[in-house]
DNA sequence: TCATATGCTTAGACTCTCTAGGCATAGACG
DNA sequence: CGTCTATGCCTAGAGAGTCTAAGCATATGA
């Protein structure tokens, strides 16, 4: 009963997509393999996720999206970073930063 | 809005508990308040939270419980780690640490 | 021709947390 | 004596995010 990586997902999907937006409008698909490639492949990044997820940070007006086309020639939806997300990333990455140094002292105990 | 420390709790709450209970056995009000105190008040731990994570461990048998005493003479339900969640402590740990560095990794780039 | 990779969408299930209520009692304080 | 707070446990239902699994479309390579 190995615990499974997705399990901790929980938060964190919405901060990797705006940390990947930094480097430029992408899109969905785009995304999530950038994802996977930073994070070693360490879990999947589903697709079942991934775009429920760029809709509600699209609601939230974190991220705007607009039809375009990929270097492959095909219709792509690209998503790009706002003000509102950038500042959300900032927020985030230090929350994040906060939680995860506390989870780890309380774990590295005695 | 700022990011809920809440949002990144899923699946790390029974590692928590299980980390407590190291220090030998315990009911669900200490646990709770030792979790809070160790993580400086970070976030809460709700007792809809806990209450219910503590029954699926029994069942997943990573804790047994018995009741007893508490030292202020109340009846409470005393929690002990099981062989079993000594292993999945280990385990959580080794798993936490992976996901953990490889988000902070991501956010740290560039 | 067929498989694979690229791409987006979405319904429903699953899981975990929270809200919010209930219940019970000990101790402090007026 | 009454009331408030802290100590304790239980649980139904809501909410949110992820996954599974399916559908759709097309370019590329074998």
């Amino acid at each position: 009963m190995s615990r499974d990586p997705v399990d901790y997902l929980h938060g964190t999907l919405e901060t990797l997509i705006l940390k990947t937006l930094t480097r430029g409008p992408n899109h969905g698909y785009a995304i999530a393999r950038w994802i996977e490639d930073a994070i070693d492949d360490a879990f999947p990044v589903e697709e079942g996720s991934l775009y429920p997820a760029l809709y509600r940070m699209e609601k939230k007006a974190w991220v705007e999206a607009e039809w375009g086309t990929s270097e492959l020639g095909r219709r792509v939806k690209l998503y790009r970073l706002t003000r509102e997300g950038r500042r959300q990333l900032a927020s985030d990455t230090v929350a994040w930063a906060a939680f995860s140094t506390a989870i780890t002292r309380v774990l590295a105990r005695g």
